[in-house]
Formats: structure tokens, sequence, C-alpha cells
DNA sequence: ATGGGTGCAAATCCTTTGCATCTGC
DNA sequence: GCAGATGCAAAGGATTTGCACCCAT
């Protein structure tokens, strides 16, 4: 599973690992996907992402940055850490709150489904 | 139901807000909450988020914010805009994508959660 | 024999949809 | 009587859980 994640470029969904881990070992069942990608989430060795779709997205890229996703057609890209320090201070200060970390999407469309 | 969002100071769930519509109006359906929350949403009077569980919540501030979010109890705030406009630009420049829109929430702790 | 991981299927949670009903016009 | 909105319950999709089973120790 992992090796899958890593390998995929497209942030895909736990359905489509299921079908790309299948293809290489059938008749693998959905529990075992999720609870693998449960267990690399937990060890920070894969990121799980919510891109605003219905489904959790998972993403084998661990270092800090953002990502863009096209409203049309869904494909995610990886965007280099944008958000600066103070963005986060500025937060604490004004909630109370201690960050820890954030997630920051851009929304819009991708090269191929036009502006 | 509007009233009912607007009225909100923490992010309602759909769930929650069908329960404070129905102390108001007795045997209100689910349905008819989803129903209206889609169509506010459609017409741009609501915000709908997906603040990283399970359930979509909503918001009555339309203006452009953030957010941060309590990792453990769930709690949500609203942060003041903090994102410079050349990180859009940046990230275009990066992607190829056009970008329309994004969204940023702050993980952390609120005060009641100690830090 | 035992423990951990696995597949299957049932269960759960959130949200949407079908359908008969009720409202105002 | 008709159109649109509504309530209820069933349907749907994503994820989790229960349970029997199999492999390696």
């Amino acid at each position: 599973v992992l090796d899958v994640v890593r390998a995929a470029s497209d942030h895909p969904t736990a359905h489509q690992i299921l079908e790309r881990v299948g293809a290489a070992q059938p008749g693998i069942g959905v529990a075992t996907v999720y609870r693998t990608l449960a267990l690399l989430v937990a060890h920070g060795q894969i990121l799980e992402l919510q891109l605003g779709d219905e489904a959790a997205r998972y993403d084998g890229n661990v270092a800090r940055h953002d990502h863009v996703v096209c409203t049309r057609c869904g494909a995610a890209a990886d965007v280099p850490a944008a958000l600066p320090v103070e963005a986060a201070r500025a937060a604490e200060a004004a909630t109370g709150y201690t960050v820890q970390d954030y997630e920051l999407a851009f929304r819009g469309r991708c090269a191929g489904c036009g502006g």
C-alpha cells in the first residue's frame, strides 16, 4: 500500500488505492486498505487530505506543501508551501488557539479543464 | 434555517442546525434542512466548510476569512484572512491551474483544551 | 495452540433521493 | 387542480467494525 501511495502522483482516494493495490495483489479487501492507510497516516508516512469532495485523498509527499484542486475534474496538484509563519502567529493572537499545523487548498481550474 | 445559521457563532454541522431549527419548529425533517442549506450555499448566503471531521459545517459569515479548528474538541473559530494575493499567483505559476478561490484551515488546540 | 493481520459482509455515519402529502393560488 | 415545498423513509457512498480464518511463531 505504501508503495502505491508513494508511486502515485495524483492524490488518489482510498477507493483508487484499493483498485491499484488489487491489480498487483488480487483479492485484497477494502478493510485492509483502510486499516493500512490509517496506520501509515498515524506513523507520518503519508498524509490524509480532505480536498473538498466527499472522499479522503492520500499523499505520499510528507513535506510541508499545499494543494490546488480543479473544481471541474477533481484533479489535484502539489504547490510549494506558500504561507508565512507569521500568518499562523496572527491566527493564534486573534483566536487564543495554539496553532500546530494548517491545511491550505486553492480551488480553480486545471490546465486541461480551461479557465 | 438562514436565521439559525446567521445566529450561530460555532460553525454548526447540518445535524446541529437540524436540532436548532427543530427546537423552534418541531417536526421539521432532515431533508428540508439539507435542501435549504444547499439552496443557501448556491445563492451565496452561507458558506459550506469541510473542516477536517466527517460532517460538513456551515458558516453565516460570507466575508473572506479563514478558520482555526481544535483537534481535540472540534470547536472552530474565524480568523481574518491571512493569505496574500501573491500566494495565489505563485500557485498558478507553479501549477498552470487558474486559481479562483482558496480555503485555509489552521489546526491546533483551543483555549479550553489547552496546548 | 496462539497472536496478528486479513477478507468478507454487516453496520454506521452523513447526505441525497423517491414518493405521497399538504399548502397556497 | 396544480406547482412547489415538505416529511418520512429508503437509498447511496465512504469508512469502520465484527468475526471467522489463515499463517508464522
